[in-house]
DNA sequence: CGCCTTCTTGAATATTATCAAAGAACGTGG
DNA sequence: CCACGTTCTTTGATAATATTCAAGAAGGCG
């Protein structure tokens, strides 16, 4: 194996301990790095399905459009994620790839998802989990999407992000990078970019967050959590029932 | 095996051809058959994690609260739909689970995955195929809820219900039943009863559809489609890529 | 028949969208 | 290092969509 370590490797590593054999599986499926530049369109919604990325720098987001320009944002993805999952049980892409800043992404082929499938009970469990406990985020979003206010969904959205970026950086403090827009913003929360801005706005004059630039500051935390009844899936995933190494 | 057939073997031989072993296999999940009347709570969210259920009569909804009371629908579950494994992956249950009729359930442990896990890579595989073709359903609802009006939420509604319903019942037409009441579907939608009654009248005199008491006939099916520019996800599985029986 | 739940309808209200224009931020090239 | 163009954000006025509240109608069930 080479000085650098897999992209795969270092995410998973996050979850259990992987042995040796792991490691070592997990290392042949992956294809070289490949890098995009900002804003940039890597695959699209209709192609033939092929590879699953991991995301080794910089975010970027799926999305679907409607026939008449509506847009909507489904995932953010930064790096350490797994990209393409649930698209492995279609037959072609179901959304839209698109890199919000310059990016890294390690390609691998459906097929190594057998190759691991066959070999590795242990992986394989953790790769069933994740793509579940994927499902539970997204029906926590339904959830936000369907009953709640602007202002909660904002705040879940700010909530949601930081405990993502929590589980590859332990000590995050409150703040964090946001480089999304606001009209992207908009288009993963349901609502347009003019009313994401007062929604800030609003925010910022409660005393919930502050902004500079890019930088997000939580300023009272547990007070947003309470408001939107938020719940971290990420650190609440089972991983005991898995078979051993 | 008994002389009825399992709705279970039914609903996944939609998807492969089942082999003997496979469907014995499947029957010991239907063992233990268990009658619920309509209306009745049958878990909560919170519960330590134990069983997963297979729907065998009846149709039933998981759905959260917020602390409010304002309350989501996160899915709506049929004969033959196995309840509970987005939860799989988290220590405690998600969502509630509640009949809307009198149901009866198969109840079977966490456990059984396992026996299913480590017998037949065949319906491991499907399981799987399942889990993540959900996973593509809910993003789809995602983008419903996010940028679609009552209107075409509504139509969505009817369409997915109908797909749905035709996986299990071939020769199933363009009328079903329907044995949800307006707040219950409003809470799917993230919407009002109230508003749900005004958004049916409407689709009703645009001729998009017609009732009569629970019965609902979708009258020009190809054209609600393309309002919301419906895909069948139920149909679209790829399970090409699965191992040999 | 009478009671209960669900559905319908209308009026008033709230939330969010749309439109338009001005102000900030930022990179680029002169 | 400044001027310019571009994109992003902010703000205000107006419009659309959905909610809330309230009351009456319809339907099922004992």
């Amino acid at each position: 194996m080479s000085g650098q370590p897999s992209c795969l490797v270092q995410n998973l590593s996050h979850y259990i301990d992987l042995t040796d054999h792991d490691r070592e599986l997990l290392a042949t499926l992956e294809r070289s790095p490949r890098d995009y530049s900002e804003a940039t369109e890597i695959h699209s919604g209709g192609d033939r399905n092929r590879d699953l990325y991991v995301v080794k720098q910089g975010w970027l987001f799926s999305y679907t459009d409607l026939p008449d320009g509506r847009r909507q944002i489904v995932k953010i993805h930064h790096p350490g994620d797994v990209i393409g999952f649930p698209d492995i049980a279609m037959k072609h892409m179901t959304t839209n790839l698109r890199s919000v800043e310059p990016v890294t992404l390690c390609p691998f082929p459906k097929s190594a998802l057998e190759t691991i499938f066959t070999s590795s009970p242990r992986l394989s469990a953790l790769m069933l989990s994740i793509a579940l406990r994927d499902q539970v985020v997204f029906i926590d979003l339904l959830r936000v999407m369907g009953r709640m206010s602007a202002m909660e969904r904002v705040s879940h959205f700010v909530l949601d992000l930081l405990a993502r970026l929590r589980i590859t950086n332990k000590d995050m403090t409150d703040t964090f990078r946001l480089p999304l827009n606001q009209s992207q913003i908009a288009d993963y929360l349901g609502l347009t970019n003019v009313y994401i801005s007062k929604t800030f706005k609003r925010l910022q004059d409660d005393g919930m967050l502050s902004r500079d630039g890019q930088q997000i500051t939580l300023t009272r935390e547990e007070e947003l959590k309470e408001l939107v009844d938020f719940e971290d899936r990420y650190i609440e995933m089972d991983t005991s029932w898995f078979p051993g190494g």
